[in-house]
DNA sequence: ACCGACATGTAATTCGTTACATGATTGC
DNA sequence: GCAATCATGTAACGAATTACATGTCGGT
């Protein structure tokens, strides 16, 4: 787990690191983040809005946000301060953690032989579908991407290649 | 997310229910447990020790499991009972959850331009080699699960095509 | 002017990680 | 028979998810 002191005694995390991330270029609220996190990093980066919400108290605690004036619905965007900054960068310099990855999906079907095949038949169904969809997605904003000559075209070529993988792995399974 | 009712009013969680999974096969200790994991699922089923032991109370709590006779160093190993089995076959039967992933090495990427070349290229040529060890290591124990017939074959080429899918891409990424 | 959908945030609860304590074993 | 390592579990803490409350807009 990567964790980055900013300033004498305090621990960004990787849920804060990545919202402070998003506040790099202008105030935004908790829901804009979440929002932004969602759709583009969403699938390998896993948050929710709750989180976002607490490490936007937190890091207004240790001044390295500072909330605006507070609009309609309670909508209070916040803005990344000069610490905030710094404590990003160096959070970015450390060396990134392990993967963390939980796929109930093989957890199944390690027990595959406690369950029935048309069960099995139809997880399995589901989840490939999934998969096929994400492949399409991220197919359709790499050529975006790409063509824009954004770096976030890396991601998505991750995306791609691990769909593919997946894919191609469900075509070996004997169920589906 | 997948959750079974194991009797009136009780949600199995994912964790719990791996764990009477691996208990299935007779009695363990939550260390054998935690050791059997790691060994096989780790990868893709990301569990601490610590959870386990919570777990193996709650469900002892539920009359899911029952503790026997503590010996050396407090080692005490657990039975599944009949209402655990039905609890754990009902929470199999569940379509499984999603994917939950994290990849800190991405986020990093994601705003790989506010970090200079060398770092990245530093950070890229740890997570490769880590990858790259993973592939090597599936292999191998595919070769024997191959041999031995052992669904659980399943697992590692999932591992293998998602290694070989990840070290692709580490080859089309512009540092290292 | 109401209803349904969407936006926004908070609180309660559950889950996961880290740090710790201690008891056996093994190798010298 | 001591030191180092491994096995085993617990407790304290931090992080993540779920459930909830409320407000606002857009349409009819």
């Amino acid at each position: 787990m990567p964790v980055a002191s900013a300033g004498p005694g305090f621990e960004l995390n990787a849920t804060a690191a990545s919202v402070l991330g998003f506040l790099l270029d202008g105030p935004r609220a908790g829901w804009d983040i979440a929002t932004a996190i969602e759709g583009s990093l969403g699938d390998f980066w896993n948050v929710t809005r709750s989180q976002i919400y607490r490490e936007l108290r937190t890091l207004t605690g240790h001044g390295l946000v500072e909330p605006g004036q507070t609009g309609a619905r309670d909508r209070r965007p916040y803005t990344i301060t000069a610490d905030g900054r710094a404590a990003f960068l160096a959070w970015l310099d450390q060396e990134p953690g392990d993967d963390v990855v939980r796929i109930p999906l093989l957890l199944e079907l390690f027990f595959a032989d406690r369950l029935d095949d048309p069960t099995l038949g139809r997880h399995v169904a589901v989840h490939r579908a999934r998969h096929a969809e994400r492949l399409d997605r991220y197919r359709q904003l790499a050529a975006l991407a790409e063509a824009a000559g954004d770096h976030r075209a890396h991601l998505l070529r991750y995306g791609i290649l691990h769909e593919e993988a997946v894919l191609a792995w469900f075509d070996t399974l004997p169920w589906g």
